[in-house]
DNA sequence: GTTAGAATCAACCGTGTGGTTAGACCAACT
DNA sequence: AGTTGGTCTAACCACACGGTTGATTCTAAC
C-alpha cells in the first residue's frame, strides 16, 4: 500500500487546496481572490495549486461543481424519504438550506456567480443545475397532478425555493452591520427556526385552494 | 446663467461616470471592474473618474447608494397609493420587482454585494437598507394586527420578498445558458407574468388562515 | 544503490492595475 | 488683455497579480 499511502497525500492536499481555494472565493469573489492566499492558506506553496489542480479558472470550476453535485445528491436523498408532494418539496427545500448553513462558503459563491450570469462557469456546471431542476420540476408536477399545489410554473418554484435559502442563507452576514445601522432586527430564536418559517410560508403559498391544511 | 451651464456639463458628466460604472460593476463586480473600462464606458478620462467622483470605492458607493434611495422612494409611493396591507405588501414588491427589471444593473450589484457580507459598503448604505426594511416592516406588522396576515417574523417576510424579486431578476439571465445544458425551462409568456406568480405565491403564503382570498 | 518520476519550492517574469501629476485648455469675470 | 478657476488630458508610476521555470527533494521499485 506504500503506493496508496502517496497518492492518498496527494488527494489530501488537493481537497486542502480546494477547500482554501472556496474560502478565499467566498469572501473575495473570484477576481478578488488571489492564487497567492489561496496558496497560503492551504499552506503550501503557489506552484502546488497549479500541479494539483490547475490554473485559478480550474481551481473555481472545482469548487462549484464539487458543491452542486453535493446538493443534487442531498436533494435526492431527501425526496427519497418523503412521501408526499408536499414534503418531498419541504424535503428539498431542507436539504438545500441544511448543506447552505453547513458550508456557508458555497451559497456565497452561487449567489455571486448568479449575478455574473455564470461567466465562469463551463457548461458542465450548468448541466448539473439543469438536472436539480428537472428533480424539483418533477415534484412539483406530480404535486399538482395530485392537486396538492397550485397550478404554477415549475421553475417559479425552484427559484423560490433555491432562491429563498440562498438569499437567506446570505442575508444572515449582514445582521451585525444592519444591526449597527439601527436596523430593529428579528427576535429569532435559532437560525432554524427561521428557515422553517421560510419553508411554510412557501409550502402554504404552492398550496392549492383547501390543501393548505397538508402543509405541516 | 453661464456658470450654471458649465457645472450642468459637469453634472451630466458625473451621471455618465456613474452609468458606465453600474454597467462595469454589474458586469464584473467590484474587484472585476477595472477604472479604465469605466472610464472608457463613459467616453471620459481616467483622471476625471478621480475628478468628478473619486477612487474606486467611492465611485461603487455612490452607485449603490444611489439605487437604494431610489428603491425606498419608490417603495413609498407604492405603499402610499395602497390601501389595505395586503395591497400595500404587493405593492412593495411590485415597485421593487419594477425596479430591478427597469434597471438590471443594480440588483446584480445588490446580490454580489449580499454575498461579500457588505464588505466594499459604507454605513450610509447600511443606514438606507436599515430604513427600508422598517418601512416594509410596519406594514406587515399592519398586516398581522388586522389579522390579513399569519404571524411571522417581519424580517422574514422582508427577505422573502427582496430575495424573491433579486434572485428572480437575477436568473433571468441564466436561461439561455441552461437551455444550452438540457434545462426544459417555461413557457412564461412574459417576465411579468412570472413575477406576477410570484408575487401571489408569497403572499398568499403570508395570508393568515382563511384570509386567502383576500390576497388579488 | 541506482534510478524514474512524483512532489515541492524559491525565485522570477510580463502584464495590467489603481491611482497620480504636471500642465494645457477654455470660458468667464475684472 | 490678463487672470482666475473649473475642466480636462497624456504620460507616468509603483506594485500586486496570475502564471512559469528550473532546480531539488522524496519515495518506491528494481
Amino acid at each position: 500500500m506504500a503506493h496508496t499511502q502517496r497518492s492518498e497525500m496527494a488527494f489530501a492536499r488537493r481537497q486542502r487546496i480546494l477547500e482554501a481555494a472556496a474560502e478565499v472565493f467566498a469572501e473575495r469573489g473570484f477576481s478578488g481572490a488571489g492564487v497567492n492566499e489561496i496558496a497560503r492558506r492551504a499552506g503550501v506553496n503557489k506552484a502546488m495549486l497549479y500541479y494539483h489542480v490547475g490554473d485559478k479558472q480550474k481551481l473555481y470550476e472545482e469548487v462549484v461543481l464539487g458543491f452542486l453535485t453535493q446538493v443534487h445528491h442531498q436533494v435526492r436523498v431527501g425526496i427519497a424519504k418523503a412521501a408526499t408532494p408536499v414534503d418531498k418539496l419541504a424535503a428539498v427545500h431542507r436539504a438545500i438550506l441544511e448543506l447552505a448553513l453547513e458550508r456557508p462558503n458555497y451559497p456565497r459563491i452561487m449567489l455571486r456567480e448568479l449575478s455574473l450570469g455564470g461567466a465562469n462557469l463551463p457548461p458542465e456546471v450548468f448541466r448539473q443545475m439543469a438536472s436539480l431542476f428537472a428533480t424539483t420540476r418533477e415534484v412539483v408536477e406530480e404535486g399538482m397532478a395530485a392537486g396538492q399545489f397550485r397550478r404554477v410554473e415549475p421553475v417559479i418554484a425552484h427559484i423560490l425555493l433555491i432562491g429563498s435559502v440562498v438569499f437567506f442563507a446570505n442575508a444572515l452576514r449582514l445582521r451585525d452591520r444592519l444591526g449597527a445601522a439601527g436596523a430593529q432586527l428579528p427576535g429569532l430564536d435559532t437560525v432554524l427556526q427561521a428557515a422553517a418559517q421560510i419553508t411554510h410560508i412557501l409550502l402554504h403559498g404552492l398550496a392549492a385552494p383547501g390543501q393548505e391544511g397538508v402543509v405541516p
